[in-house]
DNA sequence: GCGGCGCCTTGACACAGATCAAAATTAGAC
DNA sequence: GTCTAATTTTGATCTGTGTCAAGGCGCCGC
């Protein structure tokens, strides 16, 4: 639908690294201004997709790395029993794909969960210039390397952490990262369901929705539908004793 | 104590990754010959370190990045309650601490589970020579790649899996990366405990005891104290119903 | 505005695995 | 070799979550 749309493709071509307000967190971060360039026209950025919609599906051949600009994006692996396992949710200025580059396959599908625009970052012309430009180089692999720390968080959180400190865990994260992004980290709304959550935490739908209404009655925050409003964030975090080196946020 | 052992010292000085075995799994895959001394030369191969000791600890400064040469390597994270989550075990050929490019200090700790040699990677000169190398490069982002979807694996493992499953999954990822280096698949020592095996897979020490018994009982394989036979691997395998095109082995 | 559908919430119950307790086995120190 | 501490195994009980079932609510299409 959008295809025909001359207002967004406009829009869409006339952004560049250099005006997006999310370069300081995403790949041209640290980069001249020349070589801003240089990555901007290898790039494409192709109109948005609309909710439900893939960057690309588990077997895919892998070709590109996705960053998010706007909207949001969850990446998952199909079971082959029909289910699935959500990995990660990611928020503009962050990387989906990295994962596919060993294999040169994709392993997990990435969907948008509501109206998302990417840039797509040919990985094999990226690389070459990451040859001649050794602070995209190092920007490449900061970015891969927190994405492990990432995980290797969320590996602590489902091998220890009850239901209530999962819950919390992830509700900190999404708060630290809006507020990285400019947004209110005490008031936002979640793209993904409740199902999504569960899946992503380890924990049955209804355990999240329980446990919701439990912070809830708590009074350490309010649920409406899709819409969180934190009221205790001091209390949310007391509820981590998990690590406090390593937090489940993406964002630096 | 082994400082001042010649014939150890000797025996560091003599290893190139020209000369080793594992340089098809390792950081030199793919490389010519030549650069493959060039990475000699910036590359550290201490004394082997003894069981117990620490390749670094959480907190460390970052500055290298540790290949296993021999022996094995558990890294885990302290958490503040004086427990700790074990993140992964690593092999010969396997790399240590990828997690702390971006934060450039080290998030993890890792010990050594047995008598351990390993080469030091400098990450910085690592990277200069990576700027003119580009096989280097691409082998670097491939390895750190395979260790995300490494990751994500085992977030699919936590998140879903019963504690049958866990296990089975573990065991076959061992015998795959024994199998890979050489190593029978079938019969293999774990130099790790059941207490590190427990935390690793998000299990009380307890019950990864019941389930070794249960797979002895059902004739899956035997168990005498670190020593696995396993008798059945097909049926190990037909354990687990989890995503067949993912592997929770890292290695390839 | 009404009806149907999907998402979310709540309740009742069951069970896998945690926890507690204690015995058995092994490894290390001397 | 003996003693002591650590690791592993086994058993009994408890509990946090999963599962099943039903009902509520909001959204979308007509």
């Amino acid at each position: 639908m959008a295809s025909g749309n001359k207002l967004l493709d406009v829009a869409s071509v006339r952004v560049a690294c250099g005006d997006c307000s999310l370069s300081k967190l995403c790949v041209p971060m640290g980069l001249e201004a020349a070589d801003m360039d240089r990555l901007d026209t290898l790039m494409k950025r192709p109109r948005p997709l609309r909710r439900g919609e893939h960057l690309f599906r588990a077997g895919d051949r892998f070709h590109s790395i996705y960053a998010v600009r706007s909207g949001s994006v969850k990446s998952y692996t199909p079971c082959h029993d029909g289910s699935e396992q959500v990995i990660g949710f990611h928020l503009p200025g962050e990387l989906v794909g990295l994962d596919a580059i060993e294999s040169e396959e994709h392993v997990c599908a990435a969907r948008v969960l509501e109206t998302t625009s990417v840039c797509v970052l040919p990985f094999d012309r990226i690389q070459e210039i990451a040859c001649e430009v050794p602070s995209l180089q190092r920007q490449f692999l900061r970015l891969m390397s927190k994405e492990l720390a990432h995980e290797e968080a969320m590996l602590m959180l489902l091998g220890k952490a009850s239901a209530e400190e999962r819950l919390a865990t992830f509700l900190l994260s999404l708060a630290q990262r809006f507020k990285a992004r400019g947004f209110s980290e005490t008031e936002f709304n979640l793209s993904m369901s409740r199902h999504d959550i569960g899946n992503y935490l380890g924990l049955a739908v209804e355990t999240v929705s329980r446990m919701f209404s439990k912070l809830q009655e708590d009074g350490v925050l309010s649920v409406h539908r899709k819409n969180i409003r934190i009221h205790e964030p001091a209390r949310l975090r007391s509820m981590l004793r998990l690590d406090e080196n390593r937090s489940v946020a993406r964002c630096g």
